[in-house]
DNA sequence: CAGTGGTCTAGACCACGTT
DNA sequence: ACGTGGTCTAGACCACTGC
């Protein structure tokens, strides 16, 4: 067992679906006999199900049995619901540079406080970078970050990714994100880095991120070009409505 | 006891920081202690919790307690993670009108079947209506939805909600939603009833839903001039990383 | 070290689908 | 009627936080 007995199970169903063993639309075999094959409870099955129906492989339904979802293999994959760094997102499939256009130390403004949850009176870091995806401009990512939470950061790190050197140096453990997502018309900054013309849309993520304790530790705003990057999410219900 | 025990306790405590109760940053009471309020064992309180964590309403600290984000608040009136339709979205807030510009019954597309799950023998509904919020045109909205499984629609469903339709009237259960997000430049359409010029931005919404039992029921795309609302997504971890 | 939340169990009963 | 998943319990042990 490398973490729990309910992850490992879940994981291990996840392999199996990905390996062909469930197929789209096959039932998994029934609590009971999972419960069996794994020397556990039905509850701890269940767990284990909560785990792959909220990220959409599986479809239960009572009386019936669960079943693998249509999109269960295309899933598996697909980056959905992400609120990891570029970096991550395109590591062993693309090229990705980093320029750093501005990094700096200043106080927040009345927003920037509020939204990291901060008092004015302490310091932010103020970065603003350009992703590159296989030597094309990708997106333009500005990005506040409270000197308190994040420490430590140098340019050496911006050329890397933020996210895991908050994961892996600092230890941090990530929570929730909040993203509003939005079109807007090109701005100088598109204009001149992104390529864009006043004709090219430009698609904005906007997002505080909070870790897992609640803290906010990051207010950014990204900008891509219409035609580079669409956002992907999944809706799974919770409760009953 | 309405539905279930532990939906009604996260119900209940979701009351109680609406109302203020618990306030944004407070620890909930012990487990222990919610158990015996409630009359109830600490797994069924756990339960409750895992409701109020995905949605974003606590954070919980293993040794420490569960605490109300400070998002809290704010994160009950916010129609984030949507699938309804518009029509329940703005519902009591705005007034609402549709006209729809086109409804027929027609064969699916490869893609359309393919979305859908469908044989391409199987009708579709294709349906274009125009949403205006308090007499603004708000949106555009063009569905593809099977007749074997959403049945008996009429023009009068359609200047209504047809999320509600199939609910209330078809008593169907919806279950996930897949939705791909983008910016595109306006096309034809979005200009005759967007008002939109050359330079307006459209924020498109691309989405795939499912009924609880998996069934694919609705493949739609809803075009808003950039300035008439942005998308608001959330996102929880589940399990550990 | 005391108190908290996280995981797990074995068994029970209920709600629902299917036959 | 039977088998499925959904809910619930009482109690146990572990992992972590914070004093």
């Amino acid at each position: 067992m490398v973490i729990s007995k309910y992850i490992d199970i879940a994981n291990i169903v996840k392999q199996r679906i990905s390996n062909g063993t469930y197929q789209a639309g096959d039932a998994l075999p029934g609590q009971k006999a999972m419960a069996e094959e794994f020397q556990t409870s039905r509850v701890t099955i269940q767990r284990a199900l909560d785990i792959l129906s909220s990220s959409g492989l599986i479809n239960r339904r009572q009386g019936s049995g669960a079943y693998v979802s249509q999109f269960g293999a295309s899933m598996l994959d697909a980056n959905i619901n992400q609120f990891i760094g570029t970096t991550k997102l395109f590591k062993d499939k693309a090229k990705v540079d980093t320029k750093t256009l501005k990094f700096l130390i200043r106080l927040p403004d009345e927003e920037e406080a509020n939204k990291l949850l901060l008092a004015i009176s302490t310091p932010v870091y103020d970065i603003l970078r350009l992703r590159y995806i296989n030597d094309i401009p990708y997106s333009i990512e500005h990005s506040i970050m409270p000197t308190t939470v994040i420490t430590g950061i140098t340019e050496k790190v911006l050329e890397q990714s933020i996210y895991e050197y908050i994961q892996t140096k600092l230890k941090l453990k990530i929570g929730s994100a909040f993203r509003i997502i939005s079109a807007d018309k090109p701005n100088n900054l598109d204009k001149k880095y992104l390529d864009c013309t006043d004709t090219d849309p430009v698609l904005q993520i906007s997002q505080v991120v909070y870790l897992r304790d609640g803290a906010p530790f990051e207010y950014s705003h990204t900008r891509h070009r219409y035609d580079q990057g669409s956002i992907y999410v999944s809706h799974q219900p919770f409760s009953k409505d």
